[in-house]
DNA sequence: AAGCCTTACGATCCCCGTAACCATT
DNA sequence: AATGGTTACGGGGATCGTAAGGCTT
């Protein structure tokens, strides 16, 4: 094959709730304890992880009457998916910072006609000030 | 917070196409090639690439007639998202590799009843033999 | 004219929640 | 009864492709 540089992603990999999932029935123990930690129902969890399954081509969990375990599979895949998951995690914690200093800089541009003579100040003083305290009362005598 | 163990991942990331597709963007640095190197149409990456910046709350691309630039924070993105996808595309290799090990395993249990007093000089062979050849031709005088 | 991006629209498919059911403790 | 799991079914939402429009070079 003449590929360019990459290859996009298969498509049977994309449904990264369903990893989080996974990782959550591997933690509690329970299809339904993960479905309550997700703020989903049981029936959605279970197709769900069966959809995974299905997806996937290998067999993820052995469902029991007092729970449900991993197969040695996917205790494999719940590793991978682990690191999956906190890259994802990491990617969240970045874009919240990142939409946080977005509003910052709208709030500023937004009363800058007001806050003019007070933002040499504030840039003298520490970087991640609460803005929206600073902004409500300037406190300018 | 009485959280138990760790929150469930934030909704608005869950789209791992998109951010596969904001990749090839800052590969291709246009819509339209990136599109096409998915195989999708461009009207689709369009929407898909809105969608996702309005999820995330942030701007991260600056449209213009001779192809698409990433704003700064499009750039911080897309830096996160490379280690995402990057782990994604590992958990698709190693269960790549599960479903043929599996499949080896069915193939070899299909098979048992004939190939009974091959495994042990199969076992002493490769590990990675190419098991359908071995299995369809036992080569047994 | 050609390239690049967007909006509008219709059809399709996926996913969730409710409801109903089976099996054990 | 309570817990853990599954299937059946209807509705809402998301995504895709086609078609049409705007803007430069």
């Amino acid at each position: 094959m003449t590929d360019c540089e990459e290859m996009p992603l298969p498509a049977w990999i994309s449904d990264l709730p369903a990893l989080d999932l996974l990782l959550s029935v591997a933690e509690t123990g329970s299809v339904g304890r993960a479905a309550r930690a997700h703020g989903i129902t049981q029936p959605s969890a279970s197709a769900r992880l069966a959809r995974l399954e299905r997806r996937l081509g290998v067999p993820l969990l052995v469902r029991s009457r007092r729970g449900s375990l991993l197969t040695p599979a996917g205790e494999t895949v719940v590793v991978w998916s682990r690191t999956v998951i906190d890259a994802a995690q990491n990617l969240a914690d970045g874009v919240l910072a990142l939409r946080a200093d977005r509003q910052a800089r709208v709030r500023i541009s937004a009363s800058l006609t007001v806050a003019e003579y007070l933002l040499p100040a504030w840039l003298r003083c520490s970087r991640t000030v609460t803005t929206a305290e600073r902004c409500s009362k300037p406190s300018a005598p």
